[in-house]
DNA sequence: CTGCCATGATAGACGGAGCCTATCAAAAAG
DNA sequence: CTTTTTGATAGGCTCCGTCTATCATGGCAG
């Protein structure tokens, strides 16, 4: 059965008139008959009742028309909720976020991206790398944002802008005096995060330090590092958006000597089919950080 | 859009698999693969997002997925309440019947047309004679009893079985002593029913008399007319299914001298589509009514 | 690491379904 | 009786759906 046919049917009910009724349908009066004898061999009851001077429905037609209505109803609805969800850009885009970013990265691009995709309904969801990258293979989002590269030909990534790295200490710690901190100098009392993190590891990295690290204090969240530090227990290296949180925090930041940073990528199903989307959701983060990389290496946002 | 391309939608997004989706609508994989992009085409969405080892429906398959049911579970109830309706014996079959003869009729073939055709719903409808044939040029009715012909080529008619008229007299009237009476001796003090009812110029043209009556009474049914009778007003002639009726009442029934009476007829629209379920009427109540003739002119049903 | 298996996509060919124009048949209207 | 209206029929064309055969890719095991 065609929903063409069930339409021919509905337009014959209404007009009684086969001639008027394929005109209504765009087709001619000999295909409209053929369509519609067809149909009533195939449900194998009489559909109309051939007068004179008029095709009257039969009450087999009359006790089906109104499944008819509701199925040609539905599929015009198909058409429209998928003319609805036509643009790519538009709908629910759910981006994973590393918790050491989403704080202090989603107050800046909120705007932009509300301006730039004012249909993308985006929904933040915070986590670590591994739990982002699960729940991205598990089609649960459909971008994540991480400091780090993903493997497997499943998933993409592509860089959005670089986040330096800055030394972040006790107004009262003996380097707040440098200008400039050089990595290791860090080294001796620096704290870090819990397992998990991927900062964690960067930091560490990052200060010449191993992953052996028995008696360093691990904070939960970088907001806590960051108490941490303006309490005096000791230093740490701080992604370069965080600068504003912890000045207000009153922590002294300090560029490093090297150009130590990390790389914010967007991550991807290489399969995700609105591609479209993701490219102007990672053009728009890119645009609102770019030359933040040179500005931050000195505390400025 | 299709509804087959529909079903081959739901089939995917049910096994999550294009080769036994593809099997399960008995179809070939490469077949389905080009019909749901097609179809993703046609929609302008994508539908399904191809991993290595999956399919997973977008988020726009999901939106749109109930309305698939919807449309696909009412094409399927379309075929289903039309398998039902497939028996022409089946369903509802309005019949009208004249006022003369239904409550004389009925309850002798209710029975044996319950019996004969159990999934035929009858609807009798009383009326006099124009009235029937309106309503039924009208698709109001499906068939009608009658007694007598219908013209044009829209109606057509069969006689079912012949009625022989009655001569119907009060106990104490002077014809009640012979053993037949012929119609001219009831002539002089004739009871008829109103106008429109055929019973009334089929009884007067039986004996002779024409239209102008003025002196005469004129019952509105022919239960009304055998109280009359019974009562002494008159004389009247009868259809011999109504002799029980007349019997009851007290009244005497004697056989006339020819064989006059009236001819059933059930009637058509020649363009009714269920002419076995009206040949399966007709049959029964001719069967019924089989050899009624002959006995009924003796007063005997 | 390399060959094998599973899975979906693509190509080319075939058959049927749907559509058209032209024409017919029946009945109503003038 | 002719004309008009209306639906049915016939023949031909085009396109769509389907098949088989084949390819591309990713996962898995030896």
């Amino acid at each position: 059965m065609n929903l063409r046919d069930l339409r021919y049917l509905l337009a014959v009910a209404e007009h009684e008139h086969v001639g008027r009724a394929a005109e209504a349908c765009g087709i001619s009066q000999p295909t409209l008959s053929v369509q519609l004898r067809k149909l009533e061999e195939l449900l194998g009851v009489a559909l109309f009742e051939r007068g004179s001077k008029k095709v009257v429905p039969t009450a087999a037609c009359e006790a089906l028309i109104g499944h008819v209505r509701t199925a040609v109803a539905e599929a015009d609805a198909i058409l429209a909720v998928a003319r609805g969800l036509h643009d790519p850009m538009a709908g629910r885009f759910r981006l994973g976020i590393i918790p050491t970013l989403a704080p202090y990265l989603l107050p800046l691009v909120f705007g932009p991206l509300r301006d730039a995709l004012p249909a993308l309904e985006l929904e933040p969801w915070e986590d670590q790398t591994t739990v982002l990258l699960k729940r991205l293979r598990a089609h649960e989002l459909d971008a994540a944002l991480l400091a780090s590269e993903v493997d497997g030909p499943d998933l993409a990534s592509q860089p959005l802008f670089a986040e330096p790295f800055l030394a972040a200490l006790p107004p009262d710690h003996p380097l707040a005096g440098q200008a400039v901190v050089a990595e290791a100098e860090l080294a001796p009392d620096i704290l870090v995060l819990a397992d998990g993190h991927c900062l964690r590891d960067q930091a560490l990295e990052a200060c010449g330090r191993s992953g052996a690290l028995g008696h360093t204090l691990r904070a939960a969240s970088l907001s806590t590092l960051l108490n941490m530090v303006a309490a005096g227990y000791g230093t740490t290296l701080l992604p370069a958006l965080a600068a504003g949180a912890a000045q207000d925090a009153g922590i002294v930041l300090r560029p490093l000597a090297t150009n130590a940073g990390r790389t914010v990528r967007i991550a991807w199903r290489t399969s995700f089919p609105r591609r479209l989307a993701l490219d102007a959701v990672g053009g728009v983060i890119a645009t609102r950080l770019r030359g933040f990389a040179a500005g931050a290496a000195t505390g400025m946002v």
